[in-house]
DNA sequence: TGACAGTATCAGTCCATGCTGATGTCAGTC
DNA sequence: GACTGACATCAGCATGGACTGATACTGTCA
């Protein structure tokens, strides 16, 4: 079906910095540490952003020691891109019947 | 490049009723009266929503007599796809470094 | 030209959400 | 056990956005 897609995984993915979250994951596996660093935000504010990413189930935690480690899961942004493909392909494919009004 | 999509364009996508629009969109085009009917919102807030998706580049408007029809751009829709699929295959592909905190 | 239907815009209200400082919790170190 | 660092949670505030009624604009028809 193509309502397949979930509003609560694009909302997360709608802000800049949790855009910018995930964009850096998707290179490695980092801490909030380090995500500090990269992104000049507080630690409570990226930790707020990561608790979205990972209810949205777009991250997953791996906590080293006094570490937590957050991972990209591959799976939920293929979903999200196969059903936005989907969209398109069904918008490109049909004839474009028009509705009478 | 990895942050190359555009976060105006996820957060159009990231109300229910949008996406609901955009799915009905990709099948048919439609004009608000159909959307109304299909849909069950309200004149005003269809056009508030419209509006945002017109911007966002996701939908085009087609003046048709007093009608304004509205079609799907798939372009739009095709390149957040490629873009999230572009993450995830980086995801994937690297052999996933863990920078040392 | 007047009436009406389709659509857009505006101002106002209400709620969700992003940001922050303060605080709590847990693990490692001295 | 005291301390420190990494991280989560909480309450408060400010902003943005979704929804609405009222209104304006435009094209069609009698």
């Amino acid at each position: 079906m193509l309502m397949s897609v979930d509003t609560d995984v694009i909302r997360a993915l709608g802000d800049p910095l949790r855009l910018r979250i995930v964009s850096l994951l998707a290179r490695e596996t980092l801490c909030t540490t380090h995500l500090m660093a990269e992104t000049g935000a507080r630690q409570t504010n990226l930790s707020n952003h990561l608790r979205v990413l990972r209810e949205a189930g777009l991250v997953e935690t791996e906590p080293c020691g006094r570490f937590t480690y957050y991972r990209l899961r591959p799976e939920a942004l293929e979903a999200l891109a196969g059903g936005f493909a989907d969209l398109a392909a069904a918008a490109r494919a049909g004839d474009r019947p028009r509705r009478a009004c």
